[in-house]
DNA sequence: GACCAGGTGGCCT
DNA sequence: AGGCCACATGGT
């Protein structure tokens, strides 16, 4: 039996009704928070950007990230009791689940853009254009793009087929958000996650955490700091079974402990150049450093391309689609991704 | 027991 | 610049 014996599971409804803020109803321990976007559990759990939170048996859901544990549950649509303080939710958990986005109003966006009707084109308002937008460029110049394909406000959507798989992909993927994780968890669980399915990736950071980590609970460990992971040797990190990658995992420790890599300064960096900085280490390629921009640094323009993604593009009729929805296109295709690993396409 | 997994570095043209 | 290929280990 793996480490993991709590998979996210249950079904929680979770329509949007208007954006806004979400308010508390009750003080101290067992507070209940109103939250009107879009905010599944369930999907955040097991959509594949975080790879530690559980639905444990009672239905809650338990989230860790730095020193914080918190368990959530939906009690009735839209009112979620959760474990923490309010100064807690204020200053931590609100910035995690990205509270300050609306999600209901940027999936309007994406629809519009589907539909031809934005009168704006996304990604002219920050960081500049994504590196994808110079690939959808080329391929024009190349003559490579379907013909038949549907051209919004200069940025291609791609063909109708584009436009159903996208359109579907976002009725899946509703209730989702990017959450704003630890940038040096996201680091190193990206760098461990290639070559590996998503349960193989949860084993691996529990591992990490029960054996470089410190507990917040009984049973309940941290992701460990650079610090504590730098104690591993490169040997230690092959018995921990992260194998090939150890070395890998060894240089971004290296990196980060001796200033090398300053992740709070990345933090400063626009959209091109904290992408480059990433690549600098080992075993982060393209994709893994997408991940780290997306999940760690909340860099929403940013769309990996990994295999499940490459399926969704062929799926599309060959054109990666994401690029066209600029600063959102990382959120598009975190719902291409839930839909194309929730339906086995 | 194959075959695959949220890929990447190194080596080859 | 672009096409192969090995790579450790766990899931299906």
């Amino acid at each position: 039996m793996p480490l993991l014996s709590q998979r996210p599971r249950g079904d929680i409804c979770t329509e949007p009704l208007s954006a806004g803020k979400s308010r508390v109803r009750r003080e101290k321990r067992q507070m209940i928070i109103g939250i009107e976007d879009d905010f599944s559990l369930e999907k955040m759990a097991d959509c594949g950007q975080c790879f530690r939170a559980v639905c444990l048996p009672d239905g809650s859901y338990r989230f860790i990230s730095r020193e914080k544990v918190l368990n959530i549950r939906e009690q009735v649509p839209h009112q979620f009791q959760v474990s923490c303080s309010e100064e807690e939710w204020d200053e931590f958990w609100r910035d995690y689940f990205d509270l300050s986005r609306t999600y209901k109003r940027i999936r309007e966006d994406l629809l519009l853009q589907l539909s031809g009707e934005r009168t704006t084109p996304f990604g002219q308002t920050s960081r500049g254009i994504s590196e994808g937008d110079a690939a959808t460029e080329t391929a024009r110049r190349q003559g490579s793009i379907d013909p038949g394909e549907r051209c919004i406000q200069g940025l291609d959507v791609g063909s109708d087929a584009a436009i159903r798989f996208l359109t579907q992909a976002e009725q899946a993927g509703r209730g989702l958000r990017i959450l704003r994780q630890d940038p040096w968890e996201m680091l190193i669980t990206f760098i461990i996650s290639q070559r590996k399915n998503i349960p193989a990736i949860r084993l691996a950071v529990e591992k990490l955490a029960m054996l470089y980590g410190h507990p917040v609970k009984e049973m309940l460990f941290t992701f460990p700091t650079p610090e504590e992971l730098g104690r591993a040797s490169e040997a230690d990190l092959r018995t921990a079974g992260l194998g090939y990658r150890a070395p890998y995992v060894k240089d971004a420790a290296d990196k980060v402990l001796s200033g090398a890599l300053d992740l709070e300064a990345l933090g400063k960096l626009d959209d091109g150049a904290l992408f480059e900085k990433l690549m600098t280490v080992k075993g982060v390629g393209k994709k893994v450093a997408n991940c780290i921009c997306l999940f760690g640094f909340g860099r929403t323009s940013r769309a990996p391309v990994d295999v499940w993604i490459e399926r969704a593009i062929t799926l599309c009729g060959g054109v990666d689609p994401f690029p066209a929805f600029g600063e959102y296109a990382g959120i598009m295709q975190q719902y291409a991704f839930y839909y194309m690993t929730h339906q086995k396409m």
